[in-house]
RNA sequence: CGGGAUGUGGCGCAGUUGGUAGCGCACCUCGCUUGGGACGAGGGGGCCGCUGGUUCGAGUCCAGUCAUCCCGACCA
């Protein structure tokens, strides 16, 4: 490709709203343009950087018998209806007005819809399909470009299997893929298990990219044998002592105290293990016959509540309550609620193992400005369950205590979930088995984005100059630098060198751009971040050498030009 | 959805008590320069987000509205 010929807007000032590098590089390399909030267009290099991504992706999910389809971005309501997924995703479904049709968010609904006629037999089975196409979501709040927008690609990939032990096999196979993609694709990841969250399904594991533009947070365990979301993570974490003391419990008068460290401050005391934070959450009824159901958590003071937990244990619907729910649930606002004296005596009280048959705690009174003191759950709160409903903290140790964990930030870039027939027992995609019996088919479902892929490339491999592409992803092996178009000779002898390396496949970036002065070239293919800069011009030229630059090192190389050829052959194929 | 902020040439920004809309970069022409985003001279380009109001007069004041960004909530 001639430079002179290929459009690349490049621009040495920082987008104003861009905080991240990924973001900043992006936009200033003229890979993509903001469109809208959230939508970019792809710009030509942009292309052929997505391009290299996708081949590897394609590659991989053939390689173990993956089937391309290309489904429709419109999808009919009716559809989503019958997996009850138009409620359960809300907002994010973008709905189209004049017609009863969506935008697909994912497609578990139009793969299983086409397994349901065709597959009939376990003689069909196992299936492996998956496309690569546009997903539409009304993400609330789009951000640091292309990582989060409403409007992205995406690889998704759909086994179906007739056994539990063939969607164990299918899983393990695109784990397997999605590997060896993301090392091609020259990305430093981890997997960690994960959330399955409003998908459904047993398991699941999201492959990471550590980056401080990542919206995920992950626990690491130091020796790196436990990796996993924060929404999930555990640890090992002493229970609060129990002294039975067996003392009274008071009320103690707390005016105008908030918060738990409010609180720690009023009673003078430092270790908040025992004062019991209270949060409420209302379980919505599911048909109009039933009632709203609620539920009070309890944690250490020094603790969060991890919301992600509490929904696996009471269902996915639950949320926070409003503050006017709080006073009618409890009798008080937020900052004085507590498992004793609760207005409304239909509240489940569940705490955190830590507080396990804890005495002598200090919570709300469900009175404003009150707090009660010497609580004991054995003896003053019946019925209460316990479950892990804790955040875990940088620095607590491993479940089973071998090493500390960390906490850090990620960007999501795969995930693999085991759906089992949550789609197939919704929509009817059933199979006969041997016995002439039938079954729900076995699903997975399997999601790469691929502009995240592109951005935490860029996160994870970019100076001060800019992008410093590595691997099979980088749009072009070389960039040949004519710093002297006006010299015939040079000239010559890069359009000849240019159409060699061309012939031979190799993907090199040609700058022939007239008037340009060598400073500007320079900066240019730093920022779009070449690997391998070829550099031809007058001061080395009339030695009969060119100078080789090597983008992430630096590294200067000046070689004869007659040796030219064998020297990009070898850096090429390192 | 709650909180905060910003909308002025392609990009980045300034614009005072209301009084002819400016600067840097980019762009065009000429000259000069040519190994790390040169320099000089000249030039083109603006429903000042939109709607309404106050005023002799609004980029500036008021009201509404839309858009964008940040924090939070939410998030297969």
């Amino acid at each position: 490709m001639k430079l002179s010929k290929f459009f690349v807007p490049t621009q040495k000032e920082v987008p104003s709203d861009a905080f991240a590098a990924s973001h900043i590089l992006s936009i200033r390399a003229g890979l993509f343009r903001l469109l809208t909030s959230g939508v970019y267009s792809v710009l030509p290099l942009g292309v052929i950087v997505k391009n290299k991504v996708e081949k590897i992706i394609r590659e991989e999910m053939n390689a173990i018998g993956g089937n391309e389809f290309l489904l429709p971005a419109l999808s009919p309501n009716e559809l989503w209806n019958e997996t009850g997924r138009l409620d359960d995703f809300g907002d994010i479904i973008f709905r189209i007005k004049n017609r009863e049709l969506v935008l697909a968010p994912t497609h578990e609904e139009v793969f299983t819809s086409i397994a349901k006629p065709y597959i009939n037999s376990y003689k069909n089975l196992p299936q492996m399909w998956y496309q690569i196409q546009t997903k539409f979501r009304n993400e609330a709040r789009p951000k640091s470009g292309v990582l989060r927008g409403r409007q992205f690609t995406m690889k998704d990939a759909y086994s179906f299997d007739s056994t539990w032990e063939g969607l164990d096999a299918s899983y393990e196979l695109q784990d397997k893929a999605y590997r060896n993609i993301f090392k091609r694709c020259g990305l430093k990841f981890f997997s960690v298990s994960a959330s399955s969250g409003a998908m459904g399904g047993t398991r699941s594991e999201e492959f990471m990219v550590e980056s401080d533009a990542g919206e995920d947070l992950i626990a690491l365990s130091e020796d790196g044998k436990y990796a996993s979301n924060i929404e999930v993570a555990e640890s090992f974490v002493e229970t609060v002592a129990r002294k039975n003391s067996n003392l009274k419990y008071e009320e103690l008068h707390t005016p105008a105290i908030k918060s738990i460290d409010e609180l720690a401050g009023f009673l003078g005391i430092t270790d908040k293990s025992h004062l019991a934070k209270s949060r409420v959450f209302v379980i919505p009824a599911k048909s109009e016959n039933e009632k709203d159901k609620y539920l009070l958590a309890l944690v250490c003071g020094d603790d969060e509540v991890n919301e992600t937990k509490l929904m696996k244990y009471y269902g996915a619907n639950i949320r926070p309550g409003h503050p006017e729910e709080l006073l009618e649930i409890t009798g008080a606002d937020a900052g004085s609620i507590g498992p004793i004296g609760l207005k409304n005596n239909n509240v489940e009280i569940v705490a955190d193992f830590r507080l396990q048959d804890a005495d002598e705690l200090i919570s709300g009174a469900n009175k404003n400005d009150y707090h009660i003191k010497n609580i004991d759950f054995k003896r003053d709160v019946p019925g209460i369950k316990y479950n892990d409903l804790r955040v875990v903290k940088e620095g607590e140790y491993t479940k089973d205590k071998s090493s500390k964990l960390r906490v850090a930030k990620a960007i999501e870039i795969g995930h693999i979930f085991k759906l089992g027939t949550k789609y197939s027992e919704s929509l009817h995609a059933t199979f006969l088995d041997k016995d002439g019996r039938e079954n729900p088919i076995i699903m997975g479902s399997y999601g790469i984005g691929i502009e995240r892929i592109i951005a935490s490339h860029i996160e994870q491999n970019h100076d001060g100059n800019g992008i410093i592409w590595e691997g099979e992803i980088a749009p072009f092996k070389l960039i040949l630098i004519n710093i002297t178009p006006q010299n015939e000779e040079i000239t010559k002898f890069c359009e000849t060198l240019y159409d060699e390396l061309s012939a031979a496949n190799i993907d090199v970036l040609y700058d022939d751009r007239e008037d340009l002065r060598p400073g500007f070239k320079f900066k240019d293919a730093d920022l779009i971040g070449i690997p391998v800069h070829v550099i031809v011009g007058e001061k080395n030229f009339k030695n009969n050498q060119i100078e080789i630059k090597i983008r992430k090192s630096g590294e200067r190389i000046i070689i004869d030009k007659n040796d030219i050829r064998g020297k990009i052959n070898e850096l090429v194929n390192a």
